[in-house]
DNA sequence: TCTCACACCTTTGAAGTGG
DNA sequence: CCACTTCAAAGGTGTGAGA
């Protein structure tokens, strides 16, 4: 189904199992295993997903604004120099152990076989699909970072940009225009910064946040939700008079193309077709579970506020030093809400996704990876960090050389972050374990979505008992005035996860030993991500942000973060 | 279908000012 | 020194003309 079943993983260039031409070649046993519980998963909603627990889940954000794009047909402009995707992903993670190192990176994978056009108010299938072209992956910035950080907040991938352009070097993700793919998020453990793809290996598709790449919008409602939602864009709001052209020519109709209602041609996949892919042997990387699910908001509340520790300190008082260090903070304030707006979606709506193995990599290696869900062993569960294969599958195949398992623009995404890793180490040994103070609110910029939020709360539970909504400036204060108040505190777990014991981690590290010289075996890895992977540009790819250890969080997603949290958004 | 220049916008940090 | 304001630069956005 998927293009890369029928050619070989392109970042590998030799796999050294011959059988393998496929990305996802699953071994039989294993195979029946995985799919089995993919379909049970995909066509029942994820109901079992949900409520199973200490596993590596991942829900997309944002879920309201993905299905209005989805219900029109969500498209994503491509340019030569890469243009960024509207809404982005932003994920929440949870289930990763909070003391182990996770390299986090995404990449676009064909939806389907088809090519597509727009034909005046709908898009149909023009053909069959262009050649795949190399995966490139996108290297979360902050990777390496502990689990306990991805978890603490969302993580946006919001730098993430787009490309038609073949030769691009520069480490944009290139699609066709008129191709329809799905962002896959891939979660590397690094045990180890030094030995960067020491440990396990996840991934996790999103279809619903499916979208056909365009050099130019086709769909005009796409555009207008563009519009509307993306503060760049705001400039064509109020039916384009914000603009001087359209000051300058008030008569001229700026919805000409509008079309009248189109289907949506991004609905999820009938359950045949879901089967057809499950059946092809890249099922297993079709690691969805439905997320139509409004149901359990109440149970993924608690679970998110669990993982926030600013929550948790409204809601529990004794979880007020759930702390991080000071970077994690810095960090924190930058994620909370990656986007530039407040997001539309409340934090409870999202589609949660539960991890599934690859099935097998391109060298014939099997990952180690979780086994699925309802056959988990207890040393997957203790484990904490990504999980690995049943004992049997271990024995399968070449030696387990951890790292050797993974596909090679992965393994230096790993190498790569590695490095960032080992500075920002060093920082966090000179700065306190402490939480850095909220700043200080007269110094802060309310954007105009935050503001609006504030204006617009009513719900109960930000309101204080008089019923008047309880002022930001309080909020922050009190947080601030939590932390002067408890000095000395050494940071703890997060709350939300069990206590980890250290043999455990032994036994963990142990098992992944690193090979003790992988100079042989590792592949060349900048070559194989096809653009020059500095890993410094990765950490500093916006210019403006001065190069420091420590990035400095954004003003404005932090209160818009604080303001949707207490707005109870 | 694609590329490009354009106007408009947000974000960010530096510089300037005043207490 | 701190808090605040102003400003400019960088870069994201859709538009519309033209290839």
């Amino acid at each position: 189904m998927f293009l890369h079943e029928e050619r070989r993983f392109p970042d590998y260039p030799q796999p050294p199992n011959p059988q393998l031409n496929s990305y996802a070649y699953c071994p039989p046993e294993w195979k029946d295993t995985v799919l089995g519980s993919q379909c049970r998963d995909v066509l029942k909603v994820d109901a079992e997903a949900e409520l199973s627990a200490q596993q590596v889940r991942v829900s997309l954000q944002g879920r309201e604004l993905w299905d209005k794009f989805r219900s029109i047909g969500t498209e994503m402009i491509i340019t030569k120099s890469g243009r960024r995707m509207f809404p982005a992903c932003k994920v929440s993670v949870t289930g990763l152990n909070p003391k182990t190192k996770y390299v986090l990176m995404m990449d676009m994978v064909p939806f389907d076989d088809n090519k597509y056009k727009w034909t005046r108010d709908r898009w149909e299938v023009n053909g069959m699909t262009e050649p795949h072209l190399p995966n490139r992956f996108f290297i979360h910035p902050d990777s390496p970072a502990l689990g306990e950080r991805w978890m603490q907040y969302p993580v946006s991938f919001h730098k993430l940009k787009l490309t038609n352009n073949t030769l691009n070097t520069s480490g944009l993700v290139i699609l066709h225009s008129m191709h329809k793919y799905q962002p896959r998020l891939h979660i590397v453990q690094t045990a180890d910064p030094r030995v960067p793809h020491s440990g396990g290996y996840l991934r996790f598709t999103f279809p619903e946040a499916a979208f056909i790449a365009v050099t130019a919008y086709q769909n005009s409602e796409i555009t207008k939700l563009k519009i509307d939602n993306n503060p760049f864009a705001k400039g064509f709001r109020d039916n384009g008079l914000n603009s001087k052209r359209q000051r300058e020519r008030p008569i001229q109709s700026s919805s000409s193309k509008r079309p009248t209602g189109s289907p949506p041609e991004t609905a999820p996949k009938s359950p045949d077709a879901i089967r057809k892919t499950l059946d092809t042997g890249d099922g297993a990387d079709l690691t969805v579970s439905s997320s139509g699910d409004a149901h359990g908001s109440g149970y993924q509340v608690e679970i998110e506020a669990a993982l926030n520790p600013f929550i948790s300190a409204f809601m529990n008082r004794g979880a007020a030093d759930t702390a991080g260090s000071l970077e994690e903070w810095a960090e924190g304030l930058k994620y909370p809400n990656g986007q530039d707006t407040l997001p539309t979606t409340p934090s409870t709506s999202s589609g949660h996704y539960e991890a599934r193995p690859p099935a097998r990599l391109p060298n014939g290696i099997v990952p180690l990876t979780r086994q699925p869900a309802h056959s988990q062993t207890s040393e997957s569960q203790l484990g904490g960090g990504l999980p690995r294969l049943p004992q049997s599958l271990h024995s399968q195949g070449q030696p387990q050389r951890p790292g050797a398992s993974l596909p090679a623009a992965i393994l230096e995404a790993s190498a790569a972050a590695a490095a960032v890793a080992t500075k920002k180490e060093e920082v966090h040994q000179q700065l306190e374990y402490s939480l850095p103070y909220p700043p200080k609110v007269s110094r802060v910029h309310f954007t105009e979505s935050a503001l609006r939020s504030l204006e617009m709360t009513s719900s109960p539970s930000t309101s204080d008992p008089s019923g008047q909504p309880r002022p930001l400036v309080d909020i922050l204060n009190r947080i601030r005035g939590r932390r002067e108040g408890s000095p000395g505190k050494h940071p703890q777990v997060q709350s939300g996860w069990p206590p980890l014991a250290l043999g455990k981690e032994a036994l963990l590290s142990q098992t992944y030993q690193p090979p003790p010289d992988p100079s042989g075996e590792y592949l060349p890895l900048q070559s194989m991500l096809g653009y020059q992977n500095n890993s410094h540009s990765h950490t500093h790819a916006d210019p403006r942000v001065a190069p420091s250890l420590m990035e400095y969080p954004y003003k404005a997603p932090l209160l818009d973060f604080y303001a949707n949290e207490f707005a109870g958004k």
